[in-house]
RNA sequence: UCCUGGCUAGCUCAACGGUAGAGCAACCGGCUGUUAACCGGUGGGUUACAGGUUCGAAUCCUGUGCCAGGAGCCA
């Protein structure tokens, strides 16, 4: 790539050289041609950028090469930078060199629309579209906000096992696999390292893919999915709630600073997310249950909250709202008892707006050691499997708290796309690996 | 696993018991400011698959497969 002795520059870059000759190198996104002029898309990654190719202005051979230009043919595009109020964008190139580096011929995705089986089966293409890149952009620096709140307030990320001798939660169907002959799982959480990390650190997270092997077909699930679990010593749910609710507002805030761009290639009306700010409101399992039945979503104290309890909760709030409080049974076995209502449990799940569900679930964590070996006895776990888990009560066990963030869920919420598909390069759903 | 809807050209769809079509893509031609450009032309089909009803089935019936989004479960 060195035929061009002009300086090399990405599309973001133009704005600072305007008036300059440069050469670009790209893809060709869409192609127009109105006989003696010719429009040529270039997209490199950073932006899309017009290309323009006149007869009169242009050489020959750049005219002759422009009129042989396919969908997604990998070119250098050299010319001089100006602006120009018709060119989306603002900028355009007054093409004076075009070299081909690799032809496309009949690339599946066109401009026009299109089906979401054959975006999916094409998703590897897809992504080089607009609105795909624009998400994966802001995933990536939702994920380096996140991280960085947590490094900047003395956390160490402490990466728990993916391949793992025994079920987390012991509820939900594992991906089971072979290690050299014994049972191994597919991580569904790193959450019970974290606790060993936490007593070891202080305050650690992981963040890794998890792998939950359930029949689930909406749009809120995938099989393979991001979650990001802080763990606490010495912090209750209390003080975890307040943790939640400034990490999810910084997050949010970094998007809106530095990804505004693609907030509005996706059309998303940011407003709903410039109120997010602390406190989010706060409702006990009680207050919840008395508002959906009231709301006529009927549900039992006692059961668990379906798809359409959890919108019609949200719906009242323009904020996420913190569900506290929950009955012990409906929670995992770790959770510790409030001990004034031994029948719930210090355990709080995080609502999104929006009707997109559940985007953080959490709690304090029983740090009995009785207590604890009688739960795992309750839920039929292995003991033997646990033992490690168990020693951390043993050996100077203290109040902790922790939750885990679904990346996919959260990302769908603040983007607004109507399914996590989306949000995530190369989606694994159910029934669907490929590509 | 269950419920509901769908499967017709490369893509998005129409035709709903009587000769399978359109737009886009591809190919050929035209156009000096296009914005998913536009205009003219050409090629393109085992109507998911297997049976059945009928003089006649893309269309009606049965079964199978695949896809979608919802339930349950969850982040």
């Amino acid at each position: 790539m060195s035929s061009s002795r002009l300086p090399t520059v990405t599309v973001s870059e133009l704005g600072t050289h305007v008036g300059e000759a440069v050469s670009l190198r790209g893809w060709v996104y869409n192609h127009r041609s109105s006989g003696k002029i010719q429009f040529i898309i270039l997209r490199d990654g950073t932006g899309f950028v017009q290309g323009v190719a006149a007869a009169g202005e242009a050489p020959d051979e750049v005219l002759e090469t422009a009129r042989t230009l396919t969908l997604e043919t990998a070119v250098r595009m050299d010319g001089k930078v100006r602006r120009d109020s018709r060119a989306p964008g603002g900028y355009e190139i007054a093409v004076t060199g075009l070299e081909i580096v690799s032809r496309s011929s009949d690339y599946p995705i066109t401009l026009k629309e299109h089906g979401v089986e054959f975006l999916m089966d094409h998703r590897h293409l897809w992504i080089r579209t607009p609105r795909q890149q624009s998400l994966l952009r802001l995933r990536a620096e939702l994920v380096r906000a996140l991280r960085d709140f947590l490094d900047d307030r003395g956390f160490v990320l402490v990466d728990s096992p993916i391949l793992t001798p025994a079920a987390c939660e012991g509820t939900t169907t594992l991906f089971q696999t072979d290690y050299f002959g014994e049972r191994a799982y597919l991580s569904q959480s790193g959450q019970l390292y974290q606790e060993a990390a936490a007593l070891a650190l202080g305050r650690t997270y992981c963040f890794g893919p998890t792998f939950r092997a359930e029949k689930s077909k909406t749009r809120r699930h995938l099989i393979e999915f991001w979650m990001l679990e802080p763990e606490m010593a010495f912090v209750d749910l209390e003080e975890s709630m307040r943790l939640q609710e400034e990490m999810v507002t910084y997050a949010v805030r970094r998007l809106l600073e530095r990804r505004a761009d693609d907030f509005k290639t996706l059309k998303r009306d940011t407003s709903a997310l410039e109120r997010v700010k602390p406190p989010f409101p706060r409702i006990t399992y009680d207050e919840a249950v008395e508002l959906v039945n009231r709301k006529g979503v009927p549900m039992e104290w006692g059961e668990d909250f379906g798809a359409p309890h959890e919108t019609a909760i949200s719906e009242e709030f323009d904020l996420p709202v913190f569900v506290h409080h929950y009955p012990s049974a409906v929670k995992a076995f770790y959770m510790k008892p409030d001990p004034d209502r031994p029948e719930t449990c210090l355990s709080a799940d995080l609502l999104a707006p929006e009707g997109y569900g559940e985007i953080i679930g959490g709690g304090q964590r029983i740090d009995d050691l009785e207590t604890l070996e009688k739960r795992i006895a309750e839920h039929d776990l292995p003991a033997e499997a646990y033992r490690w888990y168990v020693d951390l009560r043993r050996y100077g066990s203290v109040p902790h708290s922790g939750f885990g963030l679904g990346l996919e869920r959260t990302l769908a919420w603040v983007a607004k796309v109507d399914h996590v598909r989306e949000t995530i390069p190369f989606p694994r759903l159910l029934h669907r690996i490929y590509p």
